[in-house]
DNA sequence: ACCATTTATGCATACGTTTGCATAGGTGTT
DNA sequence: AACACCTATGCAAACGTATGCATAAATGGT
């Protein structure tokens, strides 16, 4: 049914093969012949088969991004979901498709990419599992693929000899607690998650800008969520006698940093007149609800441009060396759940 | 590098196409052999290249998804996050891969499709945009690649010859009002979007219930809004003197609702003592904020499973001819917004 | 023991593209 | 006019798989 080079051949009176290379704009062909071909398959819808080219090839023009199959759970769809968006953008700028695969345990299964790559579905990967086991690794380099670790933190492990790219969460966390602590604030609770190097980071960020203000670092300020809303909101309704001396709250993600918004309000403790929060991610709904959510800018475009630019070029020129980590600094969004300097400080 | 059928061949001492017919489960082949050539390709790693075989099968064993462009925009993330998740999950379990477009103008651009099925990368579409012009729809019909119109609402000039699985939102509209009626308002704010056919069949089914129960449709009781949580905060916030009267509020997306909620806590009108409050959709975060959001729950799950299996089915059988309409039936979530029977209306 | 039938295998071609190599025709230099 | 050298084109093989057809081997019936 479809238009081959063969038909366009035919109709141009050339061979296939010049068919090939004119609509591959190759300078071997004369520019006459070469627009004439072009004018007939436009005229013909002509497209490539996709299978045939990559069979030829041995480049499949799609990008894999490989999500671990829990994303939607914890809150994460809004952080995954805008990273995927742009993610997009820029797949779809650079002119690849995107495939999408998920692995179902996100530490140790890599199915989705062994298959993806061994069929030669995908020309390079982006892959945002928080982790990722030695084999899993020694196949990717075996199999001389273009990939790229996009994620939360910094794999140590594997960091000789890969691409990665992360943000600063130390940094993130760090200007968080300065921020409270301009503000005037001295014991700050800190609601973090075990589930993450990224949480441990910031945690580091957080005792770091405590004790560089001469602040003693408190073991019982730290209490721990799963990440999500209802974390948020039950560990602040059951360590609430922590705010009668406390008077600010640094949630590790802002849909926990929300829970806890709730469990204020239910409490009748007005924030940030009481209590001042912080978040960490900045998801659009922190923009919603009164009081309207200061918080650390996850920077996630750029994450995600970087990301598919340095694939692409990875791809492109294959360069087997060349390896580079991108390290991307978060950024303070002051709205209104801090509210102003204490005046008091307790 | 990769090992191919004639490696496994070589290895086992057969035919490259008894290899092939081996690894396809061809009844040709005898037990002994088919076991002995199956026990070396696992050992080896054998892993089809999907390219050849889709360019000698013609089928590339993925399936489009298509999504508007701007579907993050207006809290739809949130809707849509939540059917790509099915989506995948039904994909995955029927060995399908799923590639992702997107098209610019919702209404009429169909660039990506054209694309995906020209190249054959797709073996068919799930495609989620609100229409489709009948050029498309040619283009399609003449493709013979089976597609499905996943949506909001039927599509009511593409109904002879198309697949199509959508909810039935009058319905979902006449269930909402009635379970206000129900609780004994009669003045029903209808907090509706211009923007969707979706939303006219919803306020269909208002108007239906309304009826039904002997009460007068006052014009007054409309507003429209654009489907985000900024326009259900403003619409209600600059009407809410529509509220000395109106005693309940249908918003036609959960988002608005939520919306509607903060601007009511602003104003100190408790929900639901007050005012009742039912949404649209039951989005995941109407079970995060008090009060708890009684909505209409939008069968996403069902929709994305038959979406999938009756595409892959279509695909599978390719029988052109067979065109389904599945309609699938919302039902009403009650939590708390909209409170108890009220004692004394109005 | 012979033939007919079934079962298992291999051969060869096709799918639609890219690309190394060969070559025909044209240009320029001496 | 002879030669070398481009330029533009075509030929043919290759990518890895599936499959129609031919055929060899095994089986069964007499």
């Amino acid at each position: 049914m479809a238009v081959t080079t063969k038909d366009i051949a035919k109709l141009a009176g050339v061979s296939q093969s010049t068919v090939s290379r004119s609509l591959n704009r190759s300078p071997l062909i004369s520019k006459k012949t070469q627009e004439r071909v072009l004018r007939i398959a436009k005229e013909q819808n002509f497209e490539f088969n996709a299978n045939a080219r990559s069979l030829s090839t041995n480049i499949s023009n799609s990008i894999g991004l490989i999500f671990p199959d829990d994303y939607m759970e914890f809150g994460l769809n809004l952080y995954f979901g805008a990273l995927h968006t742009h993610i997009r953008e820029t797949v779809e700028k650079l002119n690849y498709d995107l495939i999408i695969g998920f692995e179902k345990n996100k530490y140790t299964d890599t199915n989705t990419i062994r298959r993806l790559v061994a069929q030669k579905k995908v020309d390079g990967l982006i892959i945002a599992l928080p982790r990722i086991n030695s084999e899993s690794m020694e196949f990717l380099s075996k199999a001389k693929i273009p990939f790229i670790f996009l994620h939360f933190h910094q794999v140590q492990d594997c960091l000789s000899n890969t691409n990665q790219i992360y943000a600063d969460h130390l940094h993130g966390g760090y200007i968080a607690t300065k921020h409270l602590i301009d503000l005037g604030h001295r014991k700050i609770v800190c609601l973090s998650s075990k589930d993450g190097q990224e949480f441990e980071e910031r945690r580091n960020g957080y005792i770091k800008a405590l004790i560089e203000s001469g602040i003693a670092v408190n073991e019982n300020l730290f209490l721990f969520g799963d990440r999500s809303f209802k974390s948020g909101f039950s560990s602040i309704n059951e360590n609430l006698k922590l705010f009668k001396k406390a008077t600010a709250l640094f949630c590790h993600t802002d849909i926990m940093a929300l829970g806890a918004l709730e469990a204020f309000k239910l409490s009748n403790i007005r924030v940030p007149e009481e209590i001042a929060v912080i978040g960490y991610d900045d998801i659009e709904l922190g923009n919603y609800f009164s009081p309207l959510l200061t918080t650390v800018h996850q920077p996630r475009e750029e994450i995600s441009s970087l990301a598919i630019e340095r694939l692409v070029q990875l791809i492109e020129s294959n360069p087997r060396r060349n390896h580079k980590e991108i390290v991307v600094k978060p950024s303070l969004v002051i709205r209104e759940s801090c509210g102003t300097k204490l005046s008091l400080p307790k």
